[in-house]
DNA sequence: GTGTCGTCCTTTTTT
DNA sequence: AGGACGACAC
């Protein structure tokens, strides 16, 4: 088990219980490190299965986890504390939902529940939604839970954040009253349950020995904090991160946890594994010197033993139609040069990028697959689905009751939903227990839609899960609704597909046969598991299925769906070209990588341009991108693109720059950033038009003049790369032009001031280099 | 209740 | 440019 690791990942493996912080280089065998450590602390008798618990980020990576340790030991993963964050909150909260004051079958909102749940608050609160938009008073509210603040913690320094608390409180408020929790819910109820419940904290301190965290370079506040909670009994942390590779501060994540954890917990503890197993030499040490740029690392440097291999594939285009053709002509290349599709990899800083590469991709007609959107859970039809399905669990549950009362239509309106809405105010009442109160021949139509969903739920005390969902999708009217619908056949099948999932699940769960609603005893094998909190004893090698415990199938199910979103890609299996975001990269790897768009503007993209924090973001992110490739990497780039309907003219990244150039292979002309009309005619393969069709006789020119030319203002010619001066920003340069005459605009970073768009025909500018 | 038109936005995203 | 969503009219 351990005889085949390298010296650094043995001694992280094999280190004695104590706290420690592995330092993971990209494919340096990080889960490998992971799991092996988990297996060789039980194999040793240093841990049982049950006091170790592991917590990842997605659950991809808890499954490859359990995948992983089940192969190295024979041991059942069942029941072991091993999943998300959000995963395990949620087990902690189903075992001690009256500790944690919620309802037994509480249901979580995603994030378009939650968006809709906030609309409807503001909506009820008169509150304008031109001051205060759902989605910036939701970034409000989750930012604070994810900071561990209740509304009454929130400080607020000005009126509007005085009026957002408030707003976060009515939102919570109406949480409370359908008996939801959304994401940042989960955790921080989770947290709450330990800090507030003595016997509660106690008995998980004293389980839990053996604290695992993956990603640590990920966590947020609130999560750190829970687990400094957790290990406060003593309990070890063995966390496993890479502070290269932290692509998430956007989304509330913070490296600093992992310098903190380090001074906190590990100062004399830190492992680096450094050798990388993925990549070969020039590809690697490209990432090293570009991330060498960063300041305030932890520090490390990977290195191989797989040889130089090839160097870095640059190519510079005239627009980012050529871009595409290029990538699309090397791609046929690659392929018949013997590469399977699915060894390639297409990455894009941002996801408008994608269209004009899958239309060159299509337009060749090579097989593509791209990742990302919408996943089977969150899917329009399943939602609705779901949302009957919830309602058996939780009539209370006002989200989906809005979501399906006259989906599909049955002659209940807007009129009479306002009515119903209204009483249920009044009487501080879900919308469905206001039913009866409705009058007139709008209640006669709800009073028949409660008796739809009544009906429902005494079937789920019969049927099991996979029946009930068929019985649902019949009764409802989904099903008769999508098959009328033209083009509707997609959505019956991801219907069919939702009672196929319930199938599985029941499967998987041990819940076969069971009835959907109800809730087993807590004698029966599925239900045993923990014991009641504050009792000294946890019991070990029983069936140990407390993720469930106390749940019904159906309210299992239904956790399932909201925490597990489905995977986002379709199927497998085809050999095809893999195109996804650079973000949604991290973690996989392939023989060949194409780096798109790689242009100042748009990778690092503008927006992080304003503080530095923002660029060496980006800058990790460019090395994730860059250690995706084993053995081929090629960074593309594009002198002009189109980017919200307006052509934009770009530089090349200054991350190119950061890379030596002894690593890089230029395929066009490494100086002059700019193609001349010459250049681009008799380019390096001018194969292609602009629009991606063959060069016919005469070649019109690929780039606007005012890409060679550069911006004519007045007198003044503007060219990127030109060294400016403005009275109030200082001086700068042009790393951007778009626009033409009157309206052409300038993006210059300068150099104190940072990057600003400037109008030309406004601002008066001195050009004073170029 | 459904369809059409206009308006808005556009970095990255998991749970 | 292009997609999504909301308001309005039939």
């Amino acid at each position: 088990m351990i005889e085949q690791l390298n010296a650094q990942q043995r001694s992280a493996v094999t280190l004695s219980p104590q706290h420690a912080l592995v330092l993971a280089g990209a494919g340096s065998g990080k889960t490998r490190v992971l799991t092996t450590r988990m297996a060789w602390l039980i194999q040793t008798g240093q841990a049982s299965p049950f006091s170790l618990l592991a917590v990842t980020f997605t659950n991809k990576a808890a499954r490859e986890m359990l995948a992983r340790l089940s192969a190295q030991l024979p041991i059942n993963t069942r029941g072991m504390w091993i999943g998300t964050f959000h995963g395990l909150c949620n087990r902690l909260l189903r075992a001690h939902y009256r500790d944690a004051n919620l309802p037994q079958s509480f249901q979580i909102l995603d994030t378009g529940d939650q968006l809709s749940l906030m609309k409807r608050v503001l909506k009820g609160g008169g509150v304008d939604d031109e001051k205060f938009p759902p989605k910036e008073v939701l970034r409000f509210v989750n930012g604070a839970k994810e900071r561990g603040e209740r509304p009454d913690a929130v400080e607020a320094w000005d009126a509007h954040e005085r009026h957002l608390v408030e707003l976060y409180r009515l939102y919570q408020a109406q949480c409370e009253r359908d008996g939801v929790v959304d994401f940042a819910e989960l955790l921080l109820r989770a947290f709450e349950l330990l800090q507030r419940n003595g016997p509660v904290r106690e008995h998980y301190q004293r389980r839990f020995r053996h604290i695992l965290v993956d990603e640590f370079q990920d966590t947020n506040a609130l999560q750190y904090r829970w687990l400094k909670l957790l290990a406060a009994g003593g309990a070890s942390i063995f966390a496993v991160g890479d502070d290269d590779q932290s692509i998430y501060a956007f989304r509330g994540a913070d490296v600093g946890n992992m310098a903190e954890f380090q001074r906190e917990y590990a100062r004399d503890t830190v492992i680096r594994l450094e050798q990388n197993y993925r990549s070969q030499g020039h590809i690697l040490d490209s990432a090293n010197a570009l991330i060498a740029h960063n300041s305030a690392r932890l520090g490390k440097n990977l290195w191989t033993d797989q040889g130089e291999g090839e160097p870095v594939r640059v190519s510079e285009q005239p627009s980012d139609l050529l871009e595409a053709q290029w990538v699309v002509d090397e791609i046929r290349a690659l392929g018949d040069g013997g590469g399977a599709y699915r060894e390639i990899a297409v990455l894009y800083r941002s996801n408008a990028q994608s269209r004009v590469l899958e239309h060159a991709l299509f337009s060749a007609r090579i097989p593509y697959k791209v990742y990302g959107g919408l996943r089977f859970f969150e899917r329009q039809e399943v939602k609705h689905a779901l949302a009957y399905l919830r309602l058996i669990e939780n009539p209370d549950d006002d989200t989906s009751w809005l979501r399906v009362v006259n989906f599909p239509t049955r002659g209940i309106g807007a009129r009479t939903l306002e009515q119903l809405s209204d009483l249920a105010g009044q009487r501080g009442c879900s919308l469905s227990r206001a039913v009866p109160y409705v009058a007139g021949k709008g209640g006669g139509s709800l009073a028949r839609f409660a008796a739809l969903i009544a009906e429902m739920r005494g079937e789920a005390q019969i049927l099991p899960l996979p029946e009930l969902v068929d019985h649902v999708l019949v009764h409802s009217g989904l099903l008769a609704y999508y098959r009328n619908e033209r083009d509707g056949s997609d959505r019956v099948e991801n219907l069919r597909e939702l009672v196929n999932a319930a199938q599985v699940f029941v499967a998987d769960e041990n819940f076969e046969g069971l009835p959907a609603g109800r809730v087993l005893a807590s004698d029966s094998p599925v239900a045993a598991g923990e014991p009641p909190p504050g009792v000294a004893a946890v019991p070990e090698g029983a069936a140990n299925d407390l993720g469930w415990r106390g749940l019904s199938p159906l309210a299992a199910f239904l956790s399932y769906a909201a925490l597990e979103a489905g995977e986002n890609q379709a199927r497998l299996g085809q050999d095809a070209v893999q195109m996804m975001t650079v973000h949604a990269a991290k973690g996989l790897e392939f023989d060949s990588v194409f780096i798109t768009g790689v242009e100042d503007g748009l990778f690092p993209h503008e927006n992080s341009l304003l503080e530095p924090a923002g660029l060496e973001e980006e800058r990790r992110l460019m090395y994730v991108a860059i250690t995706r490739a084993r053995r081929r990497l090629y960074l593309t780039l594009a002198q002009s693109r189109m980017l919200h309907g307006q052509t934009r003219y770009a530089i090349r990244s200054r991350f190119l720059d950061e890379i030596p150039p002894e690593h890089l292979k230029w395929l066009t002309p490494r100086e002059g950033r700019v193609l001349s009309d010459v250049d681009v005619t008799l380019g390096a393969r001018p194969r292609r038009d602009a629009y991606g069709r063959p060069p016919t006789g005469a070649i019109a020119p690929m780039v606007p003049r005012t890409s060679a030319n550069g911006v004519l203002v007045g007198d003044q010619r503007f060219r990127i790369g030109q060294g400016v001066r403005h009275r109030k920003f200082g001086e700068g340069t042009i790393i951007a032009l778009s626009g033409n005459g009157s309206d052409a605009q300038a993006r210059i970073q300068f150099r104190s001031a940072g990057a600003k768009t400037l109008a030309l025909g406004v601002a008066k500018l001195e050009i004073i280099a170029g």
